[in-house]
DNA sequence: TGTTACCGTCTACATGTGTAGTCGATCGGT
DNA sequence: ACCGATCGACTACACATGTAGACGGTAACA
């Protein structure tokens, strides 16, 4: 369950957010996706689509000759495995200034903001009871 | 600024904040703190040691013939970089969430909740304006 | 002053990761 | 039925990372 042998590597994670973002899509729509922050060749991005797929973090539908990768939902729990790994690298009393800076440094909407806050507010009123 | 190059590995990063709580230790204290969790041997932490205080996240000052290590503010970028590069790998609408999560697996004290509260609620008042 | 611990350095090596070439199969157009 | 454009599979290889043994120096104690 929490078995970090499929935690993606941070090549693989870009290329799981690609697939994540165009939500159903080709090798090829992927290259084209990254093209504009990597500079991959076809090779590289199969290679990490294809890993991906292994650690069981895509899901590939035949199509034609060729594959569409859609990413299940063990890519969503990756990422929360991975954001729980960086708070245990926290040191002690750096875990509060870390947050406010992935605050700062996140661009949310209102809804998110709005839940984040309430979110916060029931988290005071326990710790305080 | 932004060298990624010298940001720790995932072994790397259990040793630097066992330093960092540590504040100013030797590589013995290291290897006890990190006895709790970890089963590595005397090699391994001095290996990782080194690596760290070659990557400029660990200093050394000379004690006898031993050295006692502590963090450099480096190393505190290091952890705002990786926190950084974790929002990077959350798709289009899991940024709100994965924040979410993370804010409910830590564990804030009254003061820091605070902190982010107000934090998030001038955000909205930026994006509501 | 010899010996016992302990320390950091050097070396090592299996496995993981980044990056990409080649090749046979196949799809689409002629 | 043929040919070029694609696609996935297989292979490759340098460098990073995890993990640790061996060794020579030195501090401390007898």
């Amino acid at each position: 369950m929490t078995d970090d042998s499929q935690q993606p590597t941070p090549s693989e994670w870009k290329v799981l957010r690609a697939v994540s973002d165009l939500g159903s899509c080709s090798a090829s729509e992927v290259l084209e996706q990254l093209g504009a922050t990597e500079d991959w060749s076809v090779s590289t991005v199969k290679t990490l689509l294809r890993r991906l797929t292994d650690k069981g973090l895509l899901r590939t539908r035949r199509v034609g000759n060729a594959f569409l990768y859609t990413s299940t939902p063990t890519a969503g729990r990756a990422l929360k495995r991975a954001g729980e790994r960086l708070l245990g690298w926290a040191s002690a009393g750096t875990v509060g200034p870390l947050l406010q800076h992935l605050v700062r440094k996140s661009d949310l909407d209102p809804a998110e903001l709005d839940a984040l806050r309430e979110l916060i507010e029931r988290k005071s009123q326990e710790s305080g009871q």
